[in-house]
DNA sequence: TTAATAGTTTGCAGTGAGTGCAAGTTTGTT
DNA sequence: AACAAACTTGCACTCACTGCAAACTATTAA
């Protein structure tokens, strides 16, 4: 069948992008060369991928199907949080299995175009996510919370990756899990941005800079 | 002066790329439009930004040396988060000195490659102040209280930035200062990744797909 | 003023990403 | 076997971006 083919034509595409990117740095590596080794045109490669980068993130569209899938029919009785850990172990789980996490992950971090792309595709994902989150929660679209819990959780997943790249020894799902657990308790409980000699007292603080800056 | 020159030029390739980028969208600005609108060739413009999305963000290299300068000297008795939203907030105020927050806030948002490179260049930035702040607070390297913070703030003012172009008539700074404070005092109080049907009960949870999926 | 010099700008040539189009090939259906 | 839909491919093209060497300009020394 023609399902079938271009599952393997995408996977093998994927899986070349992958190897070489490993093997020559992903910046040093063509449209071309992956083409090749798949055996399909230039051309070809561009009805797959929109970019180089998708390619050896070689995402699984599965992953977010579930994932939604998850969070929609999550029991009523559970905390958004827990729903968003689930989630997120579910597509860990399987990275895992398919020893894909080891081997894109440092990757990925290593890269910054990568990483930009990874992000990227995140976001749109994240977008999903935060609106079913807020469903589910019962609170309006344009929620700060349900938005932050997802985008948090994007953000313990990227801390996690990036410290598992120095300290090995903690899995990456450890990480994330610890992240989870400092996220739900509260990142700082003597949290006061109270400017001290200002007149008023309202509660205006600082940010960081990942407005344009 | 030299100097001057060149920081005139760098001024009016921003400056024309962000206005270019507004009128016609950013995807269809080309840096030849750019270089002619600021008088230079092509091949200086490049001598100038690595790459189109750079000008347009217009960053300013000031904001991160205050951010940092901010981390090192906080006073001890300022809770993390805390020193955390001063630095952001700082930020926040001069961009809407300069009326750049509304200008490029949208711009910005509505855009893939400069979401994108926002990020990037950000990720850089969050590096730094993670290293910072973990020093500040006397935690190690690797400390993943210290790197969440700093990297959830960031989350905090992406989302800020969302919602505020679906809901104009609350400010960023003020979806930030929400944001910040639901992250202080923590995301989810119910959140329990125990798993009710496995053996074990250790803290297992699922992730979101942030990891490569 | 003039001459040397160091920093900047520019043109040119070239690689590589990514897209639209039209022609060719494969696969599935009647 | 005939036909249509889906898929692949080559081609031509635009645009981003880089290295190099020539040209220009401001600064400094003589």
């Amino acid at each position: 069948m023609r399902e079938r083919k271009k599952r393997e034509t995408r996977a093998a595409l994927a899986e070349a992008a992958l190897r070489l990117a490993l093997d020559k740095g992903p910046d040093n590596v063509t449209v071309e060369e992956i083409a090749e080794a798949a055996d399909v045109s230039v051309r070809t490669f561009f009805n797959y991928f929109p970019h180089k980068e998708h390619a050896i993130l070689g995402r699984n569209p599965e992953h977010l199907e579930r994932a939604l899938e998850r969070m929609r029919t999550a029991p009523a009785t559970e905390s958004p949080l827990t729903t968003m850990w689930f989630v997120v172990d579910d597509v860990l789980r399987d990275l895992e299995r398919e020893g894909e996490l080891s081997r894109r992950g440092e990757l990925i971090m290593s890269s910054p175009s990568l990483l930009y792309q990874l992000m990227m595709s995140s976001f749109e994902d994240e977008r999903l996510l935060t609106t079913a989150l807020a469903e589910r929660m019962g609170e309006p679209t344009g929620s700060v919370r349900a938005a932050l819990i997802v985008s948090a959780a994007g953000a313990a997943c990227r801390v996690a990756m990036e410290l598992h790249k120095s300290a090995p020894d903690r899995s990456v799902r450890d990480l994330v899990a610890e992240g989870f657990h400092v996220l739900a308790e509260g990142l700082d409980p003597g949290f006061d941005p109270t400017v001290p000699d200002e007149t008023k007292t309202n509660h205006t603080m600082p940010e960081e800079q990942e407005g344009p800056s």
